[in-house]
DNA sequence: GTAATTGCAAATTCTTTGCACGGTC
DNA sequence: GACCGTGCAAAGAATTTGCAATTAC
């Protein structure tokens, strides 16, 4: 989906929730979009979204972040070293989006794969338990961290 | 396996490692111990902790949580509320140990399975990275409060 | 005795809140 | 002009650090 479409539909979202798309708020949804693989903590995208609008304030990109990650146009996404980040969601990827930690040299990589399907029906079926989400991390070692060992 | 042999298993790992178990990191490990269920945060096991010894300082339990952390011996995870909990490992629990995350109560139930044999195979093969370890967290509704709604 | 460990308080980091001001319908 | 949203600064919460005193081998 491109940029444009994507502007639409949040400000849709917003709308029916009764908030404004303000320029701020665009501003923090398009550098989302352009770092959609990035896993960017608060900080980071207030000075990316600073770049573009230098008025912007911390507190304001907080405050977006919350709201969107409340009206779930955003995945809030911990990686145990004690700051949130931040993952635009995609479409329909309720149980296609995971993560690869690689130990060694801390990067992120996102995958997508239908991996959880089964996975999901057991935790339903045995546990009686309605699945709307999932976090999924997988802590290792990265290709490009094995390939240095060599 | 009981608290007395478990203890001593840790004493092991912490020697090996060039620390000792003192009174203070003794007393955390056995707070853990107790609560293998309940996701302890550091300043939970801070109060537990005091109970039973009451000169213990925040500062030391955080400290003795990062070395059990590093020596893999606790996990330490996040469910995205913004701050970390405590949860002692499991023996052979690889890809046993998950989380279902309840969104109307906030209950976090732990559940052992083996899910990921399968997933993680699939994530070692086609993306060439070695899986030491995951958090896995389901986000949904869990039974009592299915219940309770109808 | 040497080195690790502790408790306390201060510092740091991440995030939230209070409030007066600005923009919008 | 009511109301939502903002920037700034202050407050708050979670965690870490500095340091002198204590403990263990």
């Amino acid at each position: 989906m491109n940029t444009v479409l994507a502007l639409q539909k949040t400000k849709k979202q917003l709308h029916d929730s009764g908030f404004k798309l303000t320029p701020q708020r665009e501003s923090v949804v398009i550098v989302l979009l352009e770092n959609e693989k990035d896993h960017l903590s608060a900080e980071e995208i207030y000075f990316l979204v600073k770049k573009k609008s230098p008025e912007i304030g911390l507190a304001t990109v907080y405050r977006t972040l919350e709201i969107l990650t409340d009206l779930h146009i955003v995945n809030k996404v911990s990686f145990d070293d004690g700051l949130a980040r931040y993952d635009l969601r995609k479409e329909g990827a309720a149980h296609f989006h995971h993560h690869l930690l690689c130990l060694e040299c801390g990067n992120i990589e996102e995958i997508e794969e239908d991996l959880l399907g089964e996975v999901e029906q057991v935790v339903e079926s045995r546990y009686h338990f309605i699945v709307k989400d999932h976090r999924l991390t997988f802590h290792g070692i990265c290709s490009d961290c094995q390939n240095k060992k060599q």
